[in-house]
Order: C-alpha cells, then structure tokens, then sequence
DNA sequence: GCGAATTCCAACCGTATGTTTGGAGATTGG
DNA sequence: CCAATCTCCAAACATACGGTTGGAATTCGC
C-alpha cells in the first residue's frame, strides 16, 4: 500500500471544511475531523501544527470562491441583481462556504488570507461600479450589502424561520436578485 | 447581608448575554459566566438547568429586542430607510444583540421563543408593507433583507475588513440606509 | 425564636478534548 | 539490501470543562 501525503493532507482539508462548517472553531472536535478524513487525528497536528492551523488552512482555502471569477456582467442594474443570483447559486452549491464565513467573523479577530482576498473583491466592487457608473465607494458598499444578503440564507436559517417562515430557497434567491437589482438601479440614479 | 434571587438571576443573565455573545454557545464558559456575574458557576444550574438552558434564556431575553417597538413609519421609500437606520442605531447601542442572533443560527437547530418573535417581525413587515404599499410577502422578504444588512455590520466584521476596509459605522449607517430605502423604492414602483 | 427550607459557595467528580509519544510499517538513497 | 528517514496509528497525557455534592449562612413558616 502505498503512501499518499497529499491525499491525506486533503482528506483533511476537506474534513475540516465539513466540521468546522457545521460546529465552528469552537465546537469542531479533532476527534471527529479525524475520523471525517478517515486518519488519524495526530495527522493534523503533523499537516497543520495546531487546531487553530487547521482552521485557517480550511477558511484560507474556501473563502477566495465565494467572489472569484465572479462579476457584475453587462451595464445598468440587472447587472448587479445577475452577480448576485449567480453568488447565491454558488452558495447552495458550496453550503459551507457561508458558514465559514461567518464564522470566521465571530471566531477571529484577523481576517484570514486578507492580502489574497482584497484584491478579489475589489475586482467585483469596480465590476459594479462600471456596471452602474458609480464610484469606487458607493459599488464597494453595494457589494458589502448584497454579499451579506446573499449568504444569510444560509447563515441566518432561524432568522429566515422568524421573519419569513416557510420560505422556499427559488422565492428568496427571487427576492435576493430583486433586492440587489434595486441597489443597482440606486446606484444607476445616483451616478 | 441579605439575599436577592432575582438579582443573582439577572447577573447570571447578563453575564450569559456578554459571554455568550463573545463566544458563542461552544465557546463561551460556565466559569467565565460565574465568574463574569460575581456568583458561583453552581448557580447556573439552579436558576436555568444547565449550559443550554442558560443560553436559551439569554436569546429570549435578548433577540425580541431587536424589532420590538420598530416600525416603517409615514410612507414611501424614505420610510424603510429610516427603519432600517433605527434598526442600526439600536445595534450599534446593544451590539451584543446582532451577535447572539447570528451564533443562533449557527449553533441552534430550532429558533428560540419563536412564537413570540413572529407576531413582532409580522408586525414590522406589515408597517413595511402599508408604507409601500407591497403585499405581505414583499414585505416580508425585504424586512428579512434590510434586517440582515444591519446586523452584518456587527455580525461580519472580517467580511468588512476584506471587502470595504477601514469603512466606518458613519458611513456603513449611510449606505444601509440607502441600500433599504432604495429596496423600499423597488416594493413602491412594484405595487 | 426555632426548626424546615432556601441560597449560596468551595471543593470535588468524571469525562471530553487538544496535544504528545513510542513504535510499527513503508519508502528512499546508495 | 540495509540503514536512515518518513508516514501513520494506538495509546497515553495533562488539563479544561460541564456538572454535582456537602455543608455553612440566611431566610421563612409558625
């Protein structure tokens, strides 16, 4: 049987992702993230030094493609409401991804990988921007508020249960686009 | 000295507030908690069962003040801004507040003191709705956007960092208003 | 005013948890 | 082919953690 460092290094990986996705950094076990990868949990320590190593090895490598390749085609505000419907396509397809989000807001003090992300995001801010013909701070602050829009359908579950209960995930990604389409024109108007 | 259960049950209740707003259900501590209230960690368990039972206690206390008493008032666009901007004045006040909604989500299979929050949210959402003259749903998925866009300034501090860095709580209060005024421009133009 | 009930705390308990260790199998270089 | 090196695991380790206990101080019922 031959050995395989990669391998295991990425059963990890995406054990972690599974783990630390559904119980946070805190509630996480080595435990069971070991027995997720199917190896032994002294792996971790081998691969990533600590838990808190793994943890950011997993949010390092997610959380550039909730934005990459990602952008505001075309001009005017449907543009705008298209990025968001394809950044919440993209969120249930990739359910964790959110969720380490948002995590990683609550559990750390530092944004993990911020030189690698900045520079995406800035890319789909000016996206936006030429889209609409607004500055640099106005598309910025769009995207901030439809980001948040599009990954609390799956961060906030029991707000949606309180506000708007019973909602189906096709009526939310319709109200998700409208709402982005409506800060689009906004933006349009204000330019 | 004489004894005053309802206050050690009150401090072991705000303790659980700012410690579990901190941390998170997983993260937060029973001797933090005790500690935190000037009270033995015992305690916890005499007044509210266990580590659960305190947590749940803490969101019932805490997440109904988020909306109570808020309402979309006169009508038009400029109404849902200015909701949406009290609804930021009364985060940045209780910041605690925005947080235990978002580790609820993520921690809870079930939302806490639902049936009492859902006639609060109907409420605001019907204000929404008759300011705009939108029907309930509308309503209702725009009150679930303009909520999360208030509260992620809180509840997502990193994902600011690295999509809007050094904005500040100013600026972020402009641009939500604006962003939900202009929700509430789209439900307008739509009815 | 006195016995029963209540509030409270210090110390304790059992286990879960992050991390380390020792050594057995596999691989590599020469 | 053999010694050095590397991968991997089972078991052990130290401690942190949620929860309990026993008893002292205080209050309550009468």
């Amino acid at each position: 049987m031959a050995w395989d460092t990669d391998l295991t290094r990425e059963r990890l990986l995406t054990a972690g992702v599974r783990q630390f996705a559904k119980h946070g950094f805190a509630g996480a076990r080595i435990d069971a993230i070991g027995a997720d990868a199917g190896v032994n949990k002294e792996r971790v320590y081998r691969y990533f030094g600590n838990k808190e190593g793994l943890f950011q090895a997993v949010l390092a490598s997610q959380l550039a493609g909730l934005l990459d390749g990602l952008a505001a085609h075309g001009s005017g505000p449907a543009a705008v409401g298209n990025l968001a419907g394809a950044m919440f396509d993209r969120c249930e397809a990739q359910p964790d991804l959110p969720r380490l989000l948002a995590w990683e807001s609550l559990e750390l003090d530092h944004a993990v990988g911020i030189d690698a992300r900045r520079p995406v995001c800035a890319g789909v801010a000016a996206s936006i921007g030429s889209a609409t013909g607004s500055d640099h701070e106005a598309a910025t602050q769009a995207l901030l508020s439809i980001i948040v829009v599009v990954v609390s359908w799956t961060t906030l579950p029991r707000l949606t249960d309180a506000v708007a209960p019973g909602t189906s995930g096709a009526a939310r990604r319709a109200a998700v686009v409208a709402h982005a389409t409506a800060i689009g024109t906004s933006l349009t108007l204000d330019a």
